[in-house]
DNA sequence: AACGCGGGGGG
DNA sequence: CCCCCAGCGTT
């Protein structure tokens, strides 16, 4: 047998031995006792760049909250974004709702069944589409996540950066011929995922129990923790957010956050960003990221125009994949003859109104320890 | 082709 | 501390 029939054994028997392997070590969850389209796009969303663990209570109350698409279609954005609250790459939330309304409204509430017409939707990308024709409608279409390009780059021995555009070619074709083989698209492609999530993981991945182990081009060469190739990714950016929290009469003033940046439609407090600290004492760390004393009361003249208390502020460092973002809270209690002449974007909320409106984590959790 | 976008969990 | 997670849209 020369290498290119070898190689070709190997394709034809990749599918299959994962779909056996998945019958044995398939988890249960929620969204595979569904044929549902709408259920499962609203799983396959919600788990983009999300792990299972975090992503399944998500799934459960979003299903309770809104049992069809229509139902979602009829929603305030602004409610889905508060269940939503938490789970991060809130734009996943805004374009959820968009094509619930969309699919309602203009396609009479008949979810797009096929890899091509699911492209067009917004929110919907190669992953997902390939994901929802496979699971909710049959299509022989491979998915292409996260999993794929470590299980196939290890197997299969691809040294290419996955994150490279030719790298994504040569992944998208061997899928596709992978996929060929399968008994069942849908179960093939749910295996090669569960396989990867379980099995054939980023660090030290259970070669002495798999399947694939004497195929396995990584396993056969040492190469398991070297693949895939992967480019490191840009420096976290360091941000110093100034947070001033504005209470009159049992209420505090928020604003939705409307600029192209993090948290687009969320609610936070006024916000002061600085460059850095202005702090003179740079060598105690609690005190780097405070403006000085004299900043916040000529940051807050501009804003009511008066001599107004500040407590000492408080501190909370948030960290976001790409950003690490330092925040100082201060409390200003305002008279009343203050009160109406805040910035035009704050508008007052009582704590349950608050409540009901969607904030990052980083608020949430400044709210939480203020009101215990 | 590169970049921005959250938050959390595990080694 | 670093990595990565059932990726996508924009520039």
């Amino acid at each position: 047998m020369n290498w290119q029939s070898d190689l070709n054994s190997i394709e034809t028997s990749f599918a299959p031995t994962l779909e056996r392997w998945y019958e044995r070590h398939k988890r249960d969850l929620p969204w595979r006792h569904t044929r549902d389209p709408y259920r499962i796009w609203l799983s396959e969303i919600i788990l983009q760049q999300t792990r299972v663990a975090q992503g399944k209570p998500y799934y459960e109350r979003f299903v309770a909250a809104y049992p069809t698409i229509s139902e979602m279609a009829r929603t305030d954005e602004r409610d889905l974004l508060r269940l939503w609250q938490g789970l991060g790459y809130y734009s996943r939330a805004r374009n959820l709702h968009q094509t619930a309304r969309y699919v309602t409204t203009q396609l009479d509430g008949k979810f797009p069944d096929t890899y091509h017409e699911l492209l067009k939707m917004k929110g919907i990308g190669s992953y997902t589409a390939a994901a929802i024709a496979s699971f909710a409608f049959g299509e022989r279409v491979p998915v292409v996540d996260g999993n794929v390009y470590r299980v196939l780059a290890r197997v299969f021995g691809i040294e290419e950066d996955i994150t490279s555009t030719q790298a994504k070619k040569t992944f998208a074709a061997l899928a596709m011929k992978l996929i060929q083989s399968a008994n069942d698209p849908a179960t093939y492609n749910q295996a090669i995922m569960e396989f990867g999530a379980i099995q054939c993981t980023p660090m030290s991945p259970d070669c002495l129990l798999c399947p694939l182990q004497q195929q396995c081009v990584a396993y056969l060469t040492g190469r398991q923790n070297k693949l895939p190739v992967k480019s490191k990714k840009a420096p976290v950016r360091e941000r110093f957010f100034n947070y001033f929290i504005f209470r009159n009469n049992g209420k505090i003033a928020l604003r939705e956050r409307m600029t192209r940046d993090i948290w687009q439609n969320l609610y936070d407090f006024y916000l002061l960003e600085s460059e850095r600290s202005d702090s003179l004492s740079g060598t105690s760390n609690e005190l780097q990221t405070a403006l000085s004393a004299t900043s916040v009361q000529e940051s807050l003249h501009e804003v009511v125009r008066e001599r107004v208390l500040a407590v000492p502020p408080t501190e909370a460092v948030q960290l976001l994949s790409h950003q690490r973002i330092r925040a100082q809270f201060y409390i200003i209690d305002l008279p009343d003859h203050l009160a109406g002449s805040l910035p035009i974007d704050l508008q007052w909320y009582t704590p349950d109104e608050t409540e009901h409106l969607p904030k990052p984590v980083l608020i949430t959790n400044y709210l939480d320890k203020l009101f215990g």
